[in-house]
Formats: C-alpha cells, structure tokens, sequence
DNA sequence: CTATCTATGTGTCAAAAGTACACTTTGCGA
DNA sequence: TCGCAAAGTGTACTTTTGACACATAGATAG
C-alpha cells in the first residue's frame, strides 16, 4: 500500500554489556579478549553477541553477558542502541568478524546494556568465544574493537549521572564495607575528589547505611568501622521521591 | 567456527518519535492517526517507520518524523530501544499492518527518540501512511497502537529527570517569552506546583534568562515582560559542570 | 470614570544543606 | 616505644531552600 521501494533495513540485533566493578582502588571494566584471528593482535572487547529470535533485548543481554563471561543474573540497565552502518568496517574487526560470523557483513545494530557488581561475587569466566574474560582499570582503556569504545563512554556517562541521583553504589561493594571504601567509590567514579568529612555525614544522616558490630582487623592503622547497606530506609528514601544526592 | 544453531533475530529497525510541545497550559505529544483499515477504528500511533540500508540511527529518526509530520531538523535524543518479541501483536494492530508492511509478521526492534519543539516554529503536516499528525495533551493519551504508550512513558520520565538537570525547557518556548509561562511549562512537565517566587529567584540568579524591554500587550491584567534565554550563559555554567537546576 | 477583575511581580525570615578546614586516635610493625 | 598510616571527628561560615501575602498595571464592564 504505502510500502517505500528503497531497502529496509533487515540486521542483525546484538547486545554489549559494559560491566563495571570495584576493587576498592579503581573502577573496573569486565572486557573479554576475542579468540585471535590469523595475522591480528588479539584486541579487547565488551562482552556482546548477536541475539536470538524469540528472546527479549534484557533476556539476550543476561545471556550473551552470562555465556562469555559466566556472570549470572545481573541487572542490566539499558544505555541505548548504537546502529551506525561503519560500526562494524574497521579492518580488525572485519577480518574478526569474518572467521565468527555466518555473514560477516551484515549490518548489525547493538542494544548496550551496563550495570555494576561486586567483583568479589562474581568469578569472570571466559567461555564460547571469549578467550578470556577479566577485569581491566578504566584508566588503562584507550582502545576497543568495534565502537565499544564509544559505548563504554556513554555507560560511564550514564553512570556518573545515576550515581549522583541515587546511591547505587552499593552494588559494588560487598556486603560489609568501611565508609572510607564507599568514599574512594564515589571518587572514583565522579573523578574528583570529596572533602571526607562532608561525605560521611551525608551517607550518615541519609541512614542507608548502618554501622555493624565489627571492625577491620590485620590493618596497620587504625581499623576500619565496617558498616552495611539499609535497603529499608534507602526503600523509603527513593519512595518519597528522594533522587538527588547532590555530589 | 563459533556460530551457535539457534537462530539469529533478523529483525528490521524502526524508529519512533515523541515530540513534545507546549502551548502555554498544557503539555502536549505529537501523534499521527494511522489510515484507517477496513473495520478498525483508526487509532493513534507515534510518529514511526522502519529505517534503511546506509542509514545511521538519528537520521532515520529525522527522515520517519520528516515524512509522517512535516518537521524538520530536529535534535532528537534516544530514549532506548523497545524490542520485545510480542510488541506489534495487539489484534488491531496486525491487521493494520498486513496493510502496510511487505512482511507483516516480522520482528521489529524500534529505537525511540524524544525531543521539544516550539509548537509555532512547527506546524505538523501529516503525509504519508499518517492520515493526520497533530498534537494531543498529554493527559488524554491512554492508549497508542503498538507498545507505544510504554515507549511515550519511558520518553517522559527522560523528560522529567532531565529537566531538573538541565533548563532544556527553552526549546519548548518561543524566543521571547514570559517567566510565568516558562513557570507553568516546568509545572506542567513535573507535575506539580512551584512556588512562583521561588522560581523566578532561581531563573534569575542563574542568569539563563535575561529581561527584554517588552511587554505584553493588551492582556486583561498587568503585562508580563517578555524575557529571552541566554544561551551563552547557559552555556558556561554546564561546561563549569553545573548540572543540577534542582526543583 | 470608577470599580472590579486578573495575573504579574516582589521581600523576608528561618531552616537546611553545603563547604572548608586540622587534629587526635588506633593498632601494627620496626 | 616510636613512628606510621589511615580512621575518625566538629565547627564556623556561606549558600540555598522553602514558606508565605500583598501591592500593581492594565483591561473591561457598568
């Protein structure tokens, strides 16, 4: 009836994930390393994969993330969709994409999703095409196959501005932790620096955290307070429409 | 080499728009109604078409609203992708699109964008497969073809959050315009009442506004002055990172 | 020409939040 | 027992927020 005779565009769907973690000094990134291809440098990726029919965008996500790296049942939060047509026509990439791919050619559009864990709890474990899965420091990133580069900005993007809306970096943190370790967190991923003291009384006085029973032991300073997340009152906060926590 | 024998989503792309305007009082969404189809009621949709080969993601956004609503030149930001298997399955919908797609059955994952437009800069004219295109208040939307009610929800909750980040409320004004209509626009897309003074105290300390030595004209009250947005001093507080406007 | 109507425009005070800043404490280890 | 290293703590000042009520300008209607 109305249908345009210029060509549609019939892609492929993938997603990336762009997993960050905490190792209580730097922010982290969880990258696989792609099988190497005749003749290429191995080079660095998000974990992403093209997804099946059938399968729901965050349903592909936790399982392409979960067959690469292992990592199981993850809250994925969706950072947008990046479909420009030279996304994929790096020589690198194209050659890659040539040894993996039925039709290497393809257009593909990929849905990005981020999210932060505890790296603590989850063991990244490479497997389907993945040569290794690991965690790399932000600050060592310069490079990646594809755009994920340019996807990975805009997770920390997203992140930055979430973290500044709403405390969710506790899902970076084991369950007990020390203030000082959700200061360095904040600072991390803000990138500058927070007067100590402000800090402090401000996670205090929110009461979403709460102090336990327990103190660092081994240091070779004074131990550290360990304290834990109250989701009941975090619950609360948000609830009331809470969503500015102001760094 | 790696390929797994599940089958690969091969979906086509589409994207849809919410636009929104403001004509003062309320809020409102630009919407098309689709050409109706023997025995359906013709029913609302959001500005949205499937995109090209060659074509990167925002240019299709601006060539699909282009063809179904006349506007032009829009910058338009993602709000995500939407791509659940069942999204185009409503009855009503099938049949619409038996009508006007090559291949009705086909996934189709769809990119969401969103943006504010000056409603006088912009007169919609429907063409092709939109019977018409014109604006709706916000508040008598309650049902879209498609999943495209959850698609302008998700749209105006990135509305909300982003204008307490960001005076981006200027683009949904004419050039001049007077601090109680630019009052009543942050009203309307927070939904709730702002103290009036308080309001205009921080436009003002911000200096993002900026008197004219206008007034208006025969209104039945005291004439408001006309004020105009300083774009240069909007400007140098985001790159001093000031990103939290706070109501 | 006077009264009335309607939305504009303005100031203050108290409470809360933010900012800047330096020294003491604890426990380990040398 | 001394030194080290990070933890932990308080105060004074500034800025921002939030609550609140009345005079004003111009149009209109009688």
């Amino acid at each position: 009836m109305h249908s345009k005779n210029k060509h549609e565009l019939n892609p492929r769907i993938s997603t990336d994930c762009v997993i960050f973690g905490f190792d209580f000094s730097q922010l982290k990134v969880l990258l696989i390393e792609r099988e190497s291809v005749e003749g290429l440098d191995p080079s660095m990726a998000l974990p992403g994969d093209l997804i099946y029919e059938e399968e729901n965008l965050d349903m592909a996500a936790n399982r392409v993330l979960n067959e690469l790296t292992g990592l199981k049942e993850i809250y994925l939060e969706q950072v947008g969709a990046f479909g420009d047509p030279n996304r994929l026509n790096k020589e690198s990439d194209k050659a890659w994409l040539k040894a993996v791919r039925k039709n290497p050619d393809e257009r593909v559009v990929t849905i990005a999703y981020y999210s932060l864990v505890n790296m603590n709890d989850y063991l990244p474990q490479a497997s389907s095409f993945a040569k290794s899965a690991s965690w790399f420091p932000v600050h060592d990133i310069t490079e990646l196959a594809f755009d994920h580069y340019e996807i990975y900005q805009a997770a920390l993007k997203k992140l930055k501005n979430k973290i500044i809306a709403q405390p969710i970096g506790f899902n970076l943190l084991p369950e007990k932790f020390t203030l000082s370790q959700l200061h360095k967190l904040y600072e991390v991923i803000l990138g500058r620096d927070l007067d100590k003291r402000n800090f402090r009384r401000k996670m205090l006085k929110l009461k979403i955290v709460e102090s336990l029973d327990e103190k660092q032991e081994g240091v070779p300073h004074k131990p550290s307070q360990f304290f834990k997340f109250n989701e009941e009152n975090y619950t609360k906060l948000i609830e009331n429409g809470y969503d500015n926590f102001g760094f």
